[in-house]
DNA sequence: TAGTGGTCTAGACCACAAG
DNA sequence: TTGTGGTCTAGACCACTAA
């Protein structure tokens, strides 16, 4: 079951194993998981090498372990949430709907003084502005607007914003993303989202201000969303200290 | 520096040194650090200790690592968001702002469907429910009301509810808080929340309803929550996968 | 080629939990 | 007392990066 020649690293093929054993339901909640000794000796390999493997389940919570006694298996949490960073699309997915875009338009402008900010590059330099209807099964769910530095993201096209934006900045140019932070407020339509989002005057929506940065740190994109409130909740996980 | 003999574990030791450099800008953004070999020569320790230091780091976000090339620290992150968990008490210390209470109802309920599913105990069970006002610098900020097991939470009172729940908890109790699932919506105020919040008719507002457990994922409280959209906003920091 | 992080080993001693 | 996870050592070889 685990290949010592595998280019895969034996600590993720463990990590793996046992996650499948959990997720299948060999493994059960509250269930006693061999100890790393148990593990070591059955498949050959270093404490350590178990340790590694184990502390990856901790930290995502499919396990957690009891001093002086065992490691167990933590119950599921219940509604899957963002795992991290997800696009649109890729939340959507999870939420078993098929996501779509109507490209409001795509230009290059100067930074004000807010976006220069946000992505740490001076005043006026040349940013690219998208502004995008996001729609979950041919329902419009958001209007989102996206502020990329053009000198940081260069080639962008309206061909790959009508496809994938990271899978282009992640494969193409090459730049691992890190983390974003994220402002979530309450606020009523005005003119532009009643209209775009086809609801009512007064209609609740709820803003969301991402900024994406590199592993590096680097502002990378900044993101102004407003989702219906009657089609859309933001679920999140958080873990303890 | 390092005190091998302390019982304060030796990579933690290492891992709160290097944090302080960083914080106190001795380590600048973008810095690349001593190698893990040089750590461990230098403090005469092995280098998966210094690795173990390292890798709560890269965690935490504090730094990152390039293959082949090195350990560099990470530009800061902008808003301080809330860490994992923190009560409203903390999260308002957090904003600058001073955080009280105003009690409006103290009882034991029977576990209604929906709270008896959350909580995962048998309908009609007895149920703490708690609602209060919250207040930051004097003026209510939310709305809140909190469901717990009074099997799960034994001797709860109105007294310790004025004071800290979560220290209750932990401390009293001795039950580690693991996870929290929360849901983020927006709305409009209903009546009564517009005469307790004191807010205008259709004013909008941030429904969170969270889902706190406990380590090995057992489920502690239900709170429900509404936060005035003109005086709240939810920040939010996640990680890469 | 030299230096870095990524992975791995085969031990060791400790504190803690439970019988 | 036995078994568990927590910490630590002193090596090793690898793939990768940069000079």
């Amino acid at each position: 079951m685990i290949n010592k020649n595998s280019p895969i690293p034996i600590y993720y093929q463990l990590e793996e194993k046992i996650k499948g054993q959990i997720e299948q339901g060999e493994l059960q909640t509250g269930d006693m998981l061999p100890s790393e000794r148990e593990y070591a000796d059955h498949y050959a390999i270093s404490r350590m090498t178990v340790r590694q493997a184990i502390s990856k389940l901790v930290n995502d919570g499919y396990v957690y372990r009891k001093k002086g006694t065992g490691t167990f298996v933590a119950e599921k949490k219940i509604e899957q949430p963002l795992q991290g960073l997800t696009s649109f699309t890729e939340d959507m997915k999870a939420r078993g709907m098929t996501a779509s875009n109507r490209l409001i338009h795509f230009k290059t402008i100067p930074a004000s003084t807010y976006v220069a900010h946000s992505l740490n590059i001076p005043v006026d330099s040349p940013v690219y502005e998208i502004q995008r209807i996001r729609l979950a099964d041919g329902v419009p769910m958001a209007l989102e607007t996206n502020f990329l530095s053009a000198t940081l993201v260069q080639g962008l096209s309206e061909e790959v914003v009508q496809s994938s934006l990271y899978d282009f900045i992640e494969n193409k140019l090459n730049k691992k993303i890190g983390h974003a932070t994220q402002i979530i407020e309450s606020s009523i339509v005005n003119e532009t989202e009643m209209e775009l989002l086809e609801v009512k005057k007064d209609s609740p929506v709820l803003l969301i201000e991402r900024k994406t940065s590199l592993e590096d740190g680097t502002p990378l994109e900044l993101v102004k969303s407003s989702y219906r409130a009657d089609r859309y909740r933001f679920i999140i996980n958080m873990e303890r200290n």
